[in-house]
DNA sequence: TTGAAAGCGCTAACAA
DNA sequence: TTGTTAGCGCTTTCAA
């Protein structure tokens, strides 16, 4: 129990004094103890431990030059941010690996296009040691940021303006997209589908545009108009299908690139009498937990690791900062996470 | 555009020299310029400008005693801190507030019980100036950590120890449930029904017990069976209406103590043909934004202004801070917000 | 293995 | 109005 909770909280100093020692090894004793005899050592954290003593950070911080903080700016609208699970459960497991690691996290909302002025400050300030950002866009003001404030940066989600995954540059974590697609459609071939559809998400996603390929790896020949262009809403999907069937009577398995627009292919093709899997086969993308388990039939699916995305990130970003310190190992290399088919009832 | 965005970072000593001037001149000018003569003033922006100069954070907290940061502390599961839209619009009104005021936000997650000893760690290790946080439980520690790490707090919802809303001791904020709670019953009466039933929330939740007690400041003399206990979900909803129609074939409207509850209600109600609002008039609570008008028939609600309440809590805090450093000021009393009815086809 | 001392970059008295 | 100076609390050489 602290002897005291109030007034000026206890220093270096006042440890040292209290142990008859040095703040040096005060010092040691607190980051450690290596180098310090046992006995020194135990009278020290008895000390510590009488006084309450807590490291005050800021003073630390000076002299190390390390925060202990990393940002994660988000500079989706807020709305998506907190609804869309995608995004919750990358913060969750990035969350989990920097609280592991004794790094604390700095929430960075962009509220507007004004922001970033703020964002850079901030950045740029010494308050964190380095940042975490999301789905980069063509333009997206973050990379300059994080370079010109000379701290290392990890990003979700293939920036859109490299080159094939697994790319140069920015560092990035992301599914593998293109795969899983794949996945999904030899899934439908092996069922012996012959006019496989895709409903595509927007192409100023990389998430979108890769699962095109991956689509399009295993159908190369596939007449381009079974491709129709969705939004990634539920909306969209069932406008997508509604033109899918207009084209293409006979098609007998669509691909859809998430399971929102999975949702919506389904509830077209309920409403024309058109049973899944026996006439349509119907495959999704996420597996996201309320809704592919939840449709009529369940949909199958290809499910990524979210969490273990998010975990990921902040791994390479701490062991950039690692690096940073000590000087050795390499600049983080872009990591692309697996992607399973889950086969439920809709394909 | 700085000269250098690489290698050590200018200091205040630097700008100070290329300014031909002090660094308590400098000093002055960056946090202001208060009594410096204009000519200097610009001097030293310009150099400022010049050499890209941004002042070192944890110097300055280290003189200063201020972070420029609160901790957001969340001890919900995860879970339902993303997935419940009540925090997030929470969370977007207190960035937007904290933001205005340049102000950083930690988030604190707290992911099982050995983690209060860190947020402990953290909070009193001058990481941040104040601290926020949710819905109290009965023998919750943050109360007690932050008190220990002599930092102001503001709490989001009423203390489930706190007497009668507007309560001693910590400061919080609240909507005014029971207030609320009364419009929807009066609501109901006023439309004429006579066995007006509740749906009751979690007797630990504060929220719950305080819609609770305002269905009863209105029909003091009800049939305590015309409450049924409920969860705060769509299944617990449909459970207790379910229970309610066993015990009371003959009630006429219902106020449920939220809008899921009121969905799953709907559902029953639906199932055993019973005309809503002909038959029985049904009031929910949050006007929950992917619920409530979505339904069939769209709910009759309770709305409150959730984002408002983040602001508030915000400001409270700040405002504490502010007290802090001047020295004058009250502690920050304890606010709740209103609420209004929203008529929609269900009541 | 321990201690003495020199800063880290900034603010805030106090003097000029 | 401006400059000088003394720290804020800590880590980290360097000597002992």
């Amino acid at each position: 129990m602290p002897e005291q909770s109030r007034g000026p909280r206890p220093t270096l100093e006042a440890v040292a004094a209290r142990a008859g020692v040095s703040r040096a090894t005060v010092s040691r004793v607190v980051n450690g103890g290596d180098g310090v005899r046992k006995p020194l050592v135990d009278k020290v954290l008895q000390a510590v431990e009488e006084l309450g003593y807590i490291p005050n950070h800021a003073a630390r911080t000076l002299v190390t030059r390390r925060t202990g903080a990393v940002a994660v700016v988000v500079a989706e609208p807020e709305t998506r941010f907190f609804s869309d699970p995608f995004f919750s459960q990358q913060i969750r497991g990035i969350s989990k690996e920097l609280t592991a690691h004794d790094t604390q996290l700095v929430l960075l909302l962009v509220e507007g296009p004004g922001d970033f002025d703020r964002i850079a400050r901030y950045l740029a300030g010494g308050h964190v040691d380095g940042a975490l950002a999301f789905s980069l866009h063509t333009d997206d003001p973050v990379p300059a940021i994080t370079r010109r404030a000379g701290i290392p940066a990890v990003y979700g989600g293939r920036p859109s303006w490299t080159a094939d995954p697994g790319d140069q540059g920015v560092p990035y974590v992301d599914a593998d997209n293109r795969g899983g697609a794949r996945l999904a459609v030899r899934h439908l071939r092996d069922l012996g589908r012959e006019r496989i559809a895709h409903i595509a998400g927007p192409a100023d996603q990389t998430s979108a545009t890769d699962r095109l390929d991956g689509y399009r790896d295993v159908l190369p020949d596939a007449d381009p108009t079974l491709v129709a262009d969705g939004a990634f809403t539920v909306e969209s999907g069932a406008r997508a299908m509604a033109e899918l069937l207009e084209r293409h009577p006979d098609l007998d398995a669509v691909f859809a690139a998430n399971d929102l627009m999975a949702s919506g292919a389904l509830r077209v093709l309920r409403e024309r009498g058109i049973a899944v899997p026996e006439q349509v086969a119907l495959v999704g993308f996420d597996d996201m937990d309320s809704v592919a388990a939840e449709t009529d039939p369940p949909l199958t699916t290809v499910a990524q690791e979210i969490e273990g995305q998010g975990r990921l990130m902040a791994r390479l970003l701490l062991r950039a900062l690692d690096r940073d310190r000590t000087g050795d190992g390499e600049a983080p290399e872009s990591v692309i996470t697996p992607t399973t088919l889950v086969r439920r009832a809709s394909a």
